[in-house]
DNA sequence: CAAGTGACTACAG
DNA sequence: ACTGTAGCCACTT
């Protein structure tokens, strides 16, 4: 995977990358696309996620904290955690639990 | 064209 | 440890 020209088709493809019941944050993958300080481009590409096909999984995508910062721009305020918990993913506060152990860096895990 | 905004982070106080 | 400020880049007004 390298930078293409459409950098927001990159972060779709490497959110759907995300397994299920795993998460990652903004400046993972920013930092795995090379856009070292693009973490607020790649909540730009989920702004508009929603209207990408294939579903993009943005509720995958989280702050570096675990912190649901995206969960308003859903149907419902709510819908983000619904559907995390839905994979397994305990949420709390608008907070992922044990984020530390369904954190998934695109970094680690898949190969330029 | 200049200024404001935001699904972020990092650093400083 | 917590809060505030400042870079960051694309987009809107």
């Amino acid at each position: 995977m390298a930078i293409g020209p459409d950098f927001f088709k990159d972060v779709y493809d490497v959110v759907r990358l995300v397994p299920f019941g795993r998460v990652t944050s903004y400046g993972a993958i920013a930092a795995y696309l090379g856009a070292k300080s693009g973490a607020r481009m790649v909540g730009y590409a989920m702004n508009a996620a929603h209207a990408e096909l294939p579903y993009v999984p943005a509720h995958r995508v989280v702050n570096r904290n675990g912190m649901l910062s995206g969960k308003h721009h859903f149907g419902s305020p709510d819908a983000m955690q619904i559907l995390l918990e839905k994979e397994g993913i305990k949420v709390e506060n608008d907070q992922v639990l044990d984020f530390e152990k369904v954190f998934w860096d695109p970094n680690l895990h898949l190969s330029l």
